[in-house]
DNA sequence: CAGAATCCGTGGGGATACTG
DNA sequence: CAGTATCCCCACGGATTCTG
């Protein structure tokens, strides 16, 4: 439940982080996910998303916030203790996002595969 | 099979086109839902996707095409005949993109909801 | 008919620095 | 710790015009 996110959780060369489905903007999907386990500090999310800078990713969770999926628990204290967590309609979300994902594990390669062919293709068209 | 694509497919009110979740580019998922039911003409998918003009449309079809999931074929006539169809791969694809459809039919309202009274209460933030 | 070419505005993010 | 505050860039996409 509350194991520490793993910083390559959203490695660049990961298909994870490679979603061909996207939901909301471009990390709104990949936050969901890390919060699919439980609530989240902000310097928590940081570890697996250091690839946002602090603004974006502030947007991004107010963005979902304003959308009634993440909700955001300030505890008053020194130092401040921010906690987020899916509400029930954010985690509804978990399906369909489960289904883009396993789409994406199946069908990945096929993909990389078509996009390579397809841009060696072009490339012959420019030299013939 | 072959019905005309209605115009209103994609209304700009309709939640068919406010998809949360999306696929590739803007409009990526709109053309695959198109292309649902069997091969279109360039000229018919401008119907539905009446607010995408012609560059953009071309730019997400390569995209598209690109990826293995939409083959284009040339019939080299006069006029020149076009035509767009899903590929095996890009049919795959129906199946996240209904789930995610379902889920925005289901809960869109709720996602409303949230928003609005969110802004609300910024408001009142500001007015306070 | 099915685009290609061109020009252009906007805003989504990114980097960096700063703060309650 | 959990963010703001600025500055900035360029890529996405729109409008318009032209063409094989």
């Amino acid at each position: 439940m509350r194991e520490p996110l793993p910083a390559d959780m959203f490695d660049e060369l990961c298909p994870s982080s490679l979603n061909p489905i996207r939901f909301g903007d471009k990390w709104a999907a990949l936050i969901i996910r890390c919060l699919e386990h439980g609530p989240r500090r902000f310097s928590e999310l940081r570890v697996p998303l250091s690839r946002v800078t602090p603004k974006v990713l502030t947007q991004s969770l107010r963005s979902l916030e304003r959308d009634g999926l993440v909700r955001r628990t300030v505890h008053i204290t020194a130092p401040p203790h921010v906690e987020y967590e899916l509400t029930s309609l954010g985690r509804s979300l978990l399906e369909p996002l489960a289904a883009a994902c396993a789409w994406a594990d199946e069908h990945w390669d096929e993909l990389l595969d078509a996009r390579e062919s397809h841009d060696n293709t072009v490339r012959l068209d420019h030299a013939g």
